[in-house]
DNA sequence: GATGAATGAGGGTTCATTCAT
DNA sequence: GATGAATGAACCCTCATTCAT
């Protein structure tokens, strides 16, 4: 009889053993025993489930990405304006709150600097920061639209990067630099959007 | 007849090594060797002018945000309004070229992502943040007043932080998702802060 | 209701499970990972039917042995004189196919590697040629005593070695220099040994 | 002042460390400890020398190779006539005594199964079977044609290939059987190829 | 000042073997 | 009989750092 299998299960305990890793000692010293002991695995048990450590962190990459939409689409159900989703959008961005959290937004700024130079986790990035952008052209445009200004594609896309810009370098100040105050950047980011829509 | 020393020409060689080696590979992988075939230079003679790599990272930190300064500086003395001299900060800080520019956003992408676990670089990095801060915060004040506004101490760090966050970020993108358009930023950016300050 | 032992069927599975990975990878990386997939089983199962990969080994030995013992008695049943056994011994040896063969051949090559160092192996190999040589003896002895001549034991003994050696030789140069022709070896070493019986 | 730079021996040094241990426990096995314990020398120095064991392994073959060459060459230049040359070379490749010779002779064996999974290796090993081949087959047409018979170019070759196969084949029965007399192959084969070529 | 050989700890990964189911 | 998850030791390799020259 075979022993039911608990893949996926391992599979998320070594994800999130990573992401705690990580947001503690970098990707690099971020190591196999190290995300074992987080994870409160054996060390072997690792590779059995994934072939290399760069899986892990694609697969982090991945779990990180659905968590952010999965937060903005709850957000977004109850916005009724594209307008009121783009806020949501801000807010959901950026509301970031404690524990897992705080070790999510880490292990991203982290991944961020990874994508430099590890190819893989750079084409994983871009398609993130692409479908993100996409999200935001679309929102921008209606969102214009329905304040009667006329937003072409060309400023909304750069205004979709400025945007995803100040998110990411929102994170790499919250991780590094605790003191300033948290809560400011989305106010801040929404009225510059609303600002430059209308 | 005593050498003469070279002592500071070498070090400013082995700290641009570090630096193109971490754009290439991060700084967990600029090996010793790496940096020293990047500065043209013998392994050992790295640990003659530092006594560790984290020593090199440090300098190299020093040197860019010394760099930064400059650059502004430069700019900054043709603005006469404290608003012109904001533009020139803002300018100064994200029209990036090309070269030993981009290695250098590079860098610091990553130098950001290892002051989240090395104490002695986030509390470097926290210093130059905390400088360009006062500096921002200083001109927003005097910008606010200039057009006629008030602009108050704590909304005037947070509106620093915000365009702090946005530079930081748009090194993050312009280093990992090239195919962004470059310019854009430093116009909106701009643009959001004279709407904030008016 | 027992369920029939399949036992012999599985442990003949594994058994060319391991000749297959052995072929392509050695017996070192031939993994018991690998010999599972290459035999269509559970890893688990092997150990099942096996105590250790060591023993896989030798029941692959066995297996090669006394397949090679089949085609050489298939032949020699139409010989009528051991000169003509004796040839048959050749062609048995040396008329190497295509598919599953060439595999043999492979994995009996990297056998013979492995004897240097795995004492149970040498041994096991060591019985192999004693019995190959054995018999060759007595073919070598009946057959110069058919055409008159007479061979002693000690002279019979290093021609049968000789033999044996040809066809080893022989096996490794097929496994590893294919574009070698391969139908020479049986016709030279025929010669070979008729005109020393001779 | 720069240290005079000993590579190159310590590279022989490492050369033979490996030599040995594979002789003693097969390529695999051979571990980088164990080749630099044979050595004399610290493990991370091996990687100092050698970026892969695979290197080292390349390196012994060129070695073994450029050995036995010599050996032959030495025998050679005493040879008049094209048949004391080609029993020279017989003489050169199975004339085997003592010490690093058996080493050098198990390793080869080792070797030649290796090249059976190993592409660099194959390679290797086909590039000297195929120049000892050339050779051989020279050495027949020169030797049949002083003889006055004719030895065409394709049994030449299979001539040649079969000298080679049969001289690797005695390797691998000394080394894997010592009992099997051991003088025995040089007079044999050389017997063969002169009824062969006559 | 400068070289590059040398060290040894620690990294990711592989793997035979065990075992709960 | 059969499964596949789990273990832990051992592997090759990388590397910051040291040091004789």
């Amino acid at each position: 009889m075979a022993r039911p299998s608990n893949t996926e299960h391992r599979r998320q305990e070594i994800v999130l053993g990573l992401m705690s890793a990580m947001a503690e000692r970098g990707y690099e010293k971020a190591s196999i025993q190290s995300i074992a002991k987080a994870a409160g695995l054996s060390p072997g048990l690792i590779h059995y489930h994934f072939k290399t450590k760069l899986e892990i962190l694609i697969a982090l990459m991945t779990e990180l990405s659905d968590k952010a939409d999965e937060r903005y689409e709850l957000l977004a159900t109850k916005a009724e304006s594209a307008e009121d989703k783009l806020m949501a959008y801000i807010d959901a961005a950026l509301a970031l709150g404690e524990g897992s959290d705080q070790q999510a937004v880490a292990a991203w700024v982290i991944i961020g600097a990874e994508a430099v130079r590890l190819e893989d986790v750079r084409n994983l990035y871009q398609d993130v920061i692409a479908k993100h952008s996409n999200t935001l052209v679309e929102l921008l445009i209606q969102a214009s639209s329905e304040v009667g200004t006329k937003l072409n594609k060309k400023k909304a896309k750069e205004l979709a990067t400025f945007i995803i810009a100040s998110i990411q370098g929102s994170y790499q100040i919250a991780t590094t630099v605790p003191d300033a105050s948290k809560d400011y950047a989305a106010k801040i980011l929404k009225e510059s959007v609303l600002n430059a829509i209308s």
